[in-house]
DNA sequence: CTTTTGACTACCT
DNA sequence: GAGGTAGCCAAAA
């Protein structure tokens, strides 16, 4: 169900979409779900496009390992995607989302690609 | 086929 | 602690 010959970035958008409201990933996590443990840059550049995907991934809720928006600035208001993150219940301060620890999501173990038998 | 870029991450200064 | 450089992979030109 990943790594499609789609490409990565199938399987990026697939990750990000299946991340539940109220929660937030990062880039690494997402690349390493992949498959793409290095690439978390390609997770970034994947997202890039996202907003001419269908249906459109939730890359609000994907941040940096720190928690920081930094792509914000790629959203059509910047702040569009603090607003979102708060909308899901993430507390956003600075630019960066406060208890990222409590409402960080890793698709490595939540959403259990390994498939562990 | 070579070069450039990109919403990252980690290490080093 | 903050800032800068290097390394990483993949796709578009």
């Amino acid at each position: 169900m990943h790594k499609d010959k789609e490409g990565i970035y199938a399987a990026v958008y697939d990750v990000v979409r299946c991340i539940p409201s109220g929660r937030v990933t990062s880039y690494g996590a997402i690349a390493a779900a992949i498959g793409a443990a290095s690439g978390a840059r390609l997770v970034g550049y994947a997202m890039n496009f996202s907003h001419n995907e269908t249906p459109p991934v939730p890359a609000h809720r994907v941040v940096n390992s720190k928690g920081l928006l930094t792509g914000k600035f790629h959203f059509s208001p910047p702040e569009l995607m603090a607003e979102l993150l708060e909308a899901e219940g993430i507390n956003v301060t600075d630019n960066k989302v406060q208890n990222f620890a409590a409402v960080f999501w890793n698709p490595l173990t939540e959403l259990d690609i390994n498939r562990v038998a």
